[in-house]
DNA sequence: AATGAATGAGTTTTCATTCAT
DNA sequence: TATGAATGAAAACTCATTCAT
């Protein structure tokens, strides 16, 4: 197993035991501490098992989540096409976030596990780099709208690829940490929306100074 | 031990276990794979000797870390007070994620530790909340230079504080996120912190729309 | 199955495993450490089928030797009376013994597994002493050469039988062990056999003191 | 720990696992059988502290057996040097064969020990070439008395120590296998030790034919 | 006060054996 | 009959925490 298989080659197994990770992520669990029984337990499978497909807790945490990712970019695709415009586009990205705030755990955790120091941390980079990746990775989802939003004159251009990539990428970021840290920095999640959505409109389409 | 004594009140055994915690974590390793053996062993004292100031190992990270913290922004306040205005604050800012890269991780690390679910994690966040913290809580820290900002108008009035704290805040992650991901996302570090320099000053120094 | 069917009698599927085992033990796998999976794997049939003919791992190795032990016996005694004279005899296993000597850790390892107290080497020696194991038992099949040779007065008479087989087990294993341990002792195996030959012959052939 | 230090540098943990492994080995349970909580048990101590001096429960055997080859052959050294002739030597050797066939299956299994295939097998003999391990290497204590032997003229000449050597190990080990196989072999121990006495003395202080 | 040897509860991992297909 | 996916008991190994010195 790699967490790069075609979606419907994934024996069932394994689907409930990548299900059973994301859920404890969801959950709060951090990653570290979620013990190889606890998954087994959840997917309701032997703990044998889970050795049966992986070599290591590691793998079975790394392959979960590239998974999860991939999942999770190729909803976001199809949903983000329905929407008309960039702005309504964003718009949903926030709405997604805030509808999913009981997720927000997860949304933390998967930056985390982007930028952390971990085994397993660098086994999901690694995945990430690989070719079947690409069409569901972050910057390629996020630079197709980018792109798309150009195309119509929505999004001014001049601006590198990588830069509107991050704003966006920034942007989400920021509302995720106001979502999560909202205890401890006494922030309001609605009036931080609408100025994150204000800060991204103004970035990219307004007029270039 | 509480992380929050006043600096010449920590016993020298405790700074030591301090200076070690963060050199392991600014050296990369995954702060909940570091062992007690390895603090003590750094700091050159017993392994029970950390049991002499601490209850557990969650607290001597929560306290290694709060004090770092407030040891960062005490310097960080007394540095952005000789800049002359907020450009330059904010230039100087940039430049010491710059030439901090080496601990490029302990920034990201830094953030983690402040937004993860762990044990440890929520102690950290605890402790900040407390009186004796407030004075080097980064949202002051960055309040007071907002603050001075606007008073010398530099930085337009109208905005709320929690979203100009918020802006600095995603603009500075923004950046070490695109040191710390460069070989993963491709992207030039030296053309992020010029936009990111930009951005920050369009946002909160340009005139409103 | 008990490992003493008469070779006809035994199914294609037994006769795969039994080969598999015998030919991991002349690889020099140990024995307790080889899984049901390699030896099935090996086989080329699948898991399960070995718990069709067998109850337990023990029982599959215990057969396994005990049908090998049979089967080069059966051979021995076939070529050994092939040779004309006693001496020619012995010639002729010192021979077989540097012949094979690529499979010299199965030497040891029978060794091992009629001495030595695991489980499956338990069930060996019993094996060897049913009614069915006789007449390819060692002691028989080197009994009856000794004998032929008392017979044609190439062998001094006077020394009980066990003995004599002693000898030649004694003289055999010596020979084996100073191949295997080769590196370790710095020993000349050429000159090792050679030594052997020579003491057998004057212990068995030689005037009685 | 490396199972070669001085006999008063080992700590008295590292002695009492010792001895447990060497117990265990003498009641006749099967190297690779035996559990490290087994040994930890038996030796009173708690579990981990058998990797505080060890990293694996291979190198826990290893230095055992090889700590228990070099105390017994430094006493056999000592003993063997009580007694005035080599023919003595001999007896008293196959005297303590007898003696200690309560232990009998130990013999055995240090044979299987310095013969199989296993990890630590591999480790005892590597140790055994080791400088330190010199002195009370097998080799060189059955050829310290060997060449006595030659000097007092009770040993013939013109064989090679190495054959000598062999011969020693080789009646020996027969004799042992004699004792060990008993049930199985149906011989006679009390009539096996006289002809291993007379062969070897025929073989090493006959005269040469 | 400071130590570090010792501990054992808690994990990961293995693999003989079962049983539905 | 033959299979191999699934199991879970059992074993190795880790490391935070204690406590005699």
């Amino acid at each position: 197993m790699t967490g790069l298989e075609e979606f419907q080659e994934i024996p069932p197994k394994v689907l409930q035991m990548y299900d059973a990770v994301i859920q404890l992520i969801e959950e709060g669990e951090d990653a570290s501490s979620i013990r190889v029984s606890t998954i087994t337990d959840r997917a309701g499978i032997g703990k044998g098992t889970a050795y049966d497909y992986f070599d290591t807790k590691e793998e079975i945490f790394a392959c979960a989540v590239v998974f999860h990712i991939r999942r999770i970019f190729r909803i976001l695709e199809q949903e983000l096409q329905k929407q008309e415009s960039f702005e309504k586009q964003l718009a949903w990205l926030l709405y997604q976030i805030d509808r999913e705030s009981n997720k927000k755990y997860c949304f933390i955790r998967m930056v985390h596990i982007l930028t952390d120091n971990s085994d397993f941390s660098r086994q999901v980079r690694q995945k990430m780099m690989s070719d079947s990746f690409r069409r569901y990775h972050p910057v390629n989802v996020f630079g197709k709208i980018l792109q798309q939003g150009m195309d119509r004159g929505e999004i001014r251009s001049g601006l590198p690829m990588e830069f509107m990539v991050y704003t966006i990428f920034s942007g989400l970021l920021t509302y995720m940490l106001s979502i999560s840290t909202e205890e401890c920095f006494h922030v309001s999640p609605e009036m931080m929306k609408s100025f994150v959505h204000q800060q991204i409109i103004r970035e990219l389409c307004g007029k270039s100074n």
